[in-house]
Order: C-alpha cells, then sequence, then structure tokens
RNA sequence: UCCGCGGUAGCUCAGUCGGCAGAGCAGGUGGCUGUUAACCACCCUGUCGGGGGUUCGAUUCCCUCCCGCGGAGCCA
C-alpha cells in the first residue's frame, strides 16, 4: 500500500472518479447534506453527500463521523467556484479506518498552554502545518544556497568531550563512565573541516542548558554553520548579506501564498536586498544612545536594544567589531585595535533581533594560546584546534545561523516554539 | 535565578466587596437543500490548582507549595 493521489494533486483529476485516504478535518450537516473536510496533509478538500443521492449505509456511516476519524472518501472531482481550492469531491463512497473519541483540539480557540501540552495533535492544524512547511522551504534553501556555492557538508559530533567554548552551560551525559557534552556549536570542528575542504558547512542540532526563558529560546535548536579558509572579516559579511538575501528570496518566490495565510506583512522580507547596513558597535552604542538608551561601551545589548536599534532599518543590519571582552576566545582581535574583536552579527529587522553570529577567527598560534589561556580554559582540551595553528594556519572565517529565529522572522511569529515540532524549553520536554 | 501576571466545566473565559457556581464553544438529542470556526432549540458537564490558616461560613481574605504565561540575564 502507498499512499494514492494527494489533494494537492486534485486538479490534474478533474472529472474522474478518486479515492482519497485522510482524516476528516471538520464537518457541517444539515438534513440532506453532509460536508465532510478531509485533510491529507497536503491539503483540505471539501466532499459533499447529497443525500437523495447518496446509498443509504453511506449517508448514515457519515453521519456518526468524529472530528479526525480515518477515512477513505471515494468520489468524482468537480469544479466548484465556491470552493477556495476550486474544487470539491461529490461522494459515492465512504470507509471508515478508525474512529477517534473526542479529539481534544476542537475547531475553537485554545490557550498556548493547552495546545503545547497537545503539540503531537497540533500538528494537525492548519497554521502549524503551514509554519512547518515554510521552516522545511527555509532548510531547503539554506542548502540549495551552500550546495550550489562550492560548499561540502561535513557535520560536526553532536556529543563531545569538552565545553566548545567554556561560556555557556552544557548539557552533560554520561559517556562510557566519562563525562561528555552535548553540542553546542559546530564551530572548532568547523575550523578543522575548513582547513581540509575549503569551504564547509554543518547543519544539525545545538544544545544549551541555560535556564533562559523568552520567546527567543529553546534548549535544543538547530543551527547551520558555514566556515571558509581564506576569507576575512568583509567577506563573512558579504557572505552572510548574499545568503540571506537568497534565502528570503527563495522563501518569498515559492511561498508568498503560505505566508500570506499566516498573516504575514512581507514588506518588510522584500526589503532583504543587498547592501545589509554595515553597523561598528561603537557607532551603535552612539546611536543607541543618542536614542534614549543607557547602555555603556563595553557592555552587550540587551533585548530593549537590539529592538531600538533594528527599528530605525528597513532591512536587517550587520553590527560588527564588538568589544573583544564579551565575546568568545576564537575571536581575532581587530589589528587597529586590540580591544576590538573582527566579529559581526546580524540582527534582523521589526525586533526579531539577532539571527546570526560570526566572525573571523584567531589564526596566530601563540595569540590563541594565551586567549584559551587567558580565559582560564584546559590547554590540553585544544591541542588539536592549536594544531590547526601550527600546520598552514591561514585567515578564516564563518558564522552561524539560527534557524528558528529565522523561522520565526520570515514567518513573524511571536514565539520560537511554534517553528520546530517539538520544542525543548525549559524544564519542559513533553511530548 | 529574579520580577510581573495567572490557575473556575473537556476548551476559552466571566463571576462571587465572604453566603446555592455561569456563559460561549465542545459532547448528546432534535431541526434546517450549499455549509465555510455553519446556524436554531433543548439536555449534560465542576476537588473553583494542592496544603494550611482566619471565619458561623472560604472558590473569594492571608500564608505556603506546585504548575503555566510574559519579561530580565545569557545567547542563535
Amino acid at each position: 500500500m502507498y499512499p494514492g493521489i494527494t489533494i494537492s494533486d486534485i486538479a490534474r483529476h478533474e472529472d474522474q472518479e478518486v479515492t482519497l485516504a485522510g482524516w476528516l478535518y471538520n464537518m457541517r450537516s444539515s438534513k440532506t447534506l453532509h460536508f465532510l473536510q478531509l485533510r491529507d496533509g497536503s491539503g483540505i478538500i471539501q466532499c459533499v453527500v447529497y443525500k437523495p443521492e447518496a446509498a443509504e449505509e453511506v449517508w448514515n456511516l457519515c453521519s456518526g463521523l468524529t472530528q479526525e476519524s480515518a477515512i477513505r472518501v471515494t468520489g468524482k472531482v468537480r469544479k466548484e467556484p465556491r470552493s477556495s481550492i476550486g474544487y470539491e469531491i461529490a461522494v459515492s463512497k465512504v470507509e471508515l479506518v478508525h474512529q477517534a473519541v473526542d479529539y481534544p483540539i476542537t475547531p475553537k480557540e485554545h490557550g498556548v498552554a493547552f495546545l503545547m501540552e497537545n503539540r503531537h495533535l497540533w500538528l494537525r492544524s492548519r497554521r502549524q502545518h503551514i509554519i512547518l512547511r515554510v521552516r522545511a522551504a527555509i532548510i531547503k534553501a539554506i542548502r540549495d544556497y551552500f550546495d550550489n556555492n562550492g560548499f561540502t557538508l561535513v557535520d560536526c559530533p553532536i556529543l563531545t568531550p569538552n565545553a566548545c567554548e567554556g561560556t555557556t552551560t552544557l548539557f552533560e551525559t554520561d559517556y562510557f563512565g566519562e563525562p561528555a557534552y552535548l553540542s553546542q556549536s559546530g564551530q572548532l570542528y568547523n575550523e578543522a573541516t575548513a582547513m581540509a575542504f575549503g569551504k564547509t558547512y554543518c547543519f544539525g542540532p545545538t544544545f544549551r542548558a541555560e535556564k533562559s526563558k523568552t520567546r527567543r529560546h529553546l534548549m535544543e535548536f538547530w543551527m547551520v554553520e558555514p566556515e571558509v579558509a581564506w576569507m576575512d572579516l568583509d567577506g563573512d559579511m558579504d557572505l552572510a548579506e548574499d545568503f540571506l538575501v537568497y534565502v528570503v528570496g527563495r522563501v518569498l518566490e515559492k511561498h508568498e501564498k503560505e505566508l500570506a495565510e499566516l498573516e504575514r506583512d512581507v514588506s518588510f522580507l522584500k526589503n532583504v536586498k543587498k547592501p545589509f547596513p554595515r553597523i561598528s558597535y561603537t557607532d551603535a552604542v552612539k546611536q543607541l544612545q543618542s536614542l534614549g538608551s543607557d547602555i555603556q561601551w563595553g557592555s552587550d545589548f540587551g533585548g530593549d536594544d537590539e529592538t531600538i536599534l533594528t527599528r530605525q532599518y528597513d532591512r536587517p543590519i550587520m553590527v560588527h567589531r564588538y568589544p573583544a571582552a564579551v565575546k568568545a576566545f576564537y575571536m581575532k582581535k581587530d589589528p587597529s585595535n586590540p580591544d576590538l574583536a573582527l566579529c559581526v552579527d546580524v540582527l534582523a529587522p521589526e525586533g526579531y533581533g539577532e539571527i546570526v553570529g560570526g566572525g573571523q577567527r584567531e589564526d596566530n598560534y601563540g595569540v590563541l594560546e594565551a586567549s584559551i589561556q587567558h580565559h582560564g580554559l584546559p590547554l590540553e582540551a585544544f591541542k588539536w584546534f592549536l594544531d590547526l595553528r601550527r600546520y598552514g594556519s591561514v585567515p578564516h572565517a564563518g558564522f552561524g545561523l539560527g534557524v528558528e529565529r529565522t523561522v520565526a522572522w520570515i514567518c513573524g511569529l511571536q514565539h520560537v516554539r511554534e517553528t520546530i515540532p517539538f520544542p525543548r524549553m525549559l524544564e519542559k520536554i513533553w511530548p
């Protein structure tokens, strides 16, 4: 058995008798008519049972159907101008495969807590369905961009022996009696693969055990991380800009209708064109202060600062050269001012904030070794990483893009929890 | 971890200045020849988050715990 004709494909079967397999999304009835809304994962179509023309057992079976019961419906595909998809099914036969009892998500309003408890069922709802399809399209566009531009996919390990950056809290697991940690970034391993392949990217889940409880945080999230040998910070910004323009353009090109169904105002997305404003951290701080923020040079932006700053622009902005003191140990210092790191964050507009973080890496053995020690990290754990600076060290750079934040931004969502099928949130790991 | 808001029917919520708990939806029954979160009528539904306290009486006031939501910090 293999699924046959799908609803998305129904236009090619006009005036033919077809059998569709799916679930009953909703039903409305009157004395002589049943309107079955059939959902098959590819779409929803209305199936009409007209009593005077229907077999008695078909009519009676439909009278007892419940929301989300599994059925096979046979009937003729006919053009119907009143239908939102232009077609409906004139039913001749219905087979009940499984009767659902008391499906909890009714076609009415529900609260987020209830829906998250029923996330395994919520995925069947129209809005969630659209969001996850757009997510899939975004991921496809990301892969296509790198695959078509000379990058090799070289994935990084998820189980790691030590903290990559030594800054954030990691999930610890037991690795045959030794502690191991779930990766929070493929960054360090990516530097090794870039020295082997030139242009690489990794794409997978990453884990942060931080007690973050905001609309922008998940404990488990997906990140794509390109890394390029012989690339400096300016090249890194060129790449991030070109990449984001491509991804947003691809989604708009193929999924604008879905975004409209999510009531996304796509005008901001249509502004995602080169060039993105490139603002130094120092200038951004001055700009924020003139806008009323009490931020001081040297501290990282707060959520409000990011929102205030991004609202000044009509497209993503790239803020570069943050104070080295607030950045990771592997960031290369700006030769013209060693208090600054050669790094960049891309901030999405409309208050969505940081979706990309990256920069140029320290390629000098002695400087990197000192930085590891300065950050209080164990040198022996980074021996292999230092090796990359002993054997043909070259300038290199890269960045990481958070998939869920990108999906939230493109879809215009309030919270990242709807951008992944089963979000892992603070102290909430069910379903 | 901290700050704020909340927990009342299966769901979304109202309400009780301390005195028999109430709407809509869902579910059930009946009605309606084209519905689009269909509509109309009737019926059914409660540990008012848990524990303790004050009180003649607590769902309501107080304390405490649990859970949820929003935000901060940190980050993608």
